[in-house]
DNA sequence: TGCTTCCCTTATCATTTGGTAAGAAGGCAC
DNA sequence: GTGCCTTCTTACCAAATGATAAGGGAAGCA
């Protein structure tokens, strides 16, 4: 049932992308999606004027709009790096060919996606800012020293002034 | 792609079952899922203390722990009626003798909820409770009438005097 | 070097929300 | 009926958050 990592990256092939490269376009129909050898991807969702980080992907993640690689249709998100970063870099169509691996692999990242979307929404039904950005601190310390924290702040759904005042009254 | 709801309901039983029966319970492996054909479902997270509405289902929808479903484990929440119900009772058993059908039914179930929670996920990041509370008016009104308010405050991440505040500064 | 741009912080004030307490209205059991 | 329980509202105060403005520092670029 789990996914085979070793032979989906034998699928792809390694590419490297600069610092804000973006991986895939709001719209667009994803033919491709990616392993993180190196690097941090981020969801953006674009809302009425102000741009909502949905997710990060870290080193080991699976990077690509998993509504569109389902075939729902076109990508909801843009996906951009964060830093510059290696990649595996996998074409769908050769996933496809072998089909009871591509339905695997999209139960796959569907129930990953699912079960972090389950956690992060009752975090932000039961905590407030300072809640989340602790829990943030404790299970993904990673992402506040790699990531301007403006990011950050959109991630956690408060404005970086907020933020700010939150980590300095911890701190 | 599309689910095939007639035949999943002629595989199934018709059962009633009175308000505030449960039909999952925290960590049950679920053998069973239904079709609501009259009445509401409440998902429900026991968190630290307090109980938190995660989602409501309507006529039409496919009621279970997706979780559970999915093989992935026990059950996350537990799933009680809001009103007296009637229901299409199906084994899931009964589900996985066609496997391909069974994997559709996987696929069609989460990839619903995914959509739901990705959706719900940015109204909580991007929208105050009034904002919030709005969203839901528009958009599933007829859960504002037949839903207790402190439930509807609980899904919308406020306290039931916070809920009542905005409804009373709007009308 | 000097300049701009981005990133972050701090301060102030208005608004929103939570916590606590209290009370009203309705349903239900006895 | 009486009494209990649930549901909902209102009021008050403290805390959290947003909006706006301002400033400083670091990085990038001509």
């Amino acid at each position: 049932m789990n996914l085979d990592i070793p032979k989906l990256k034998s699928i792809g092939k390694r590419v490297s992308y600069p610092k804000n490269f973006q991986l895939v376009q709001k719209g667009e129909r994803c033919q491709k999606c990616w392993i993180i050898e190196k690097g941090i991807a981020r969801y953006m969702y674009l809302q009425e004027e102000q741009e909502l980080t949905g997710w990060f992907d870290l080193e080991g993640d699976i990077v690509g709009s998993v509504y569109s690689l389902l075939g729902l249709g076109g990508a909801r998100e843009k996906i951009q790096l964060v830093e510059d970063a290696e990649l595996i870099e996998i074409q769908l169509v050769d996933i496809q060919k072998d089909d009871a691996y591509f339905q695997n692999f999209k139960m796959n990242v569907m129930s990953h996606y699912f079960i972090e979307m389950e956690n992060r929404l009752k975090l932000f039904q039961s905590l407030d800012g300072k809640g989340r950005y602790l829990y943030l601190l404790e299970n993904k310390p990673q992402l506040l020293q790699r990531v301007p924290l403006h990011m950050i702040a959109s991630f956690l759904g408060l404005t970086p002034e907020s933020l700010s005042r939150i980590r300095s009254a911890i701190s």
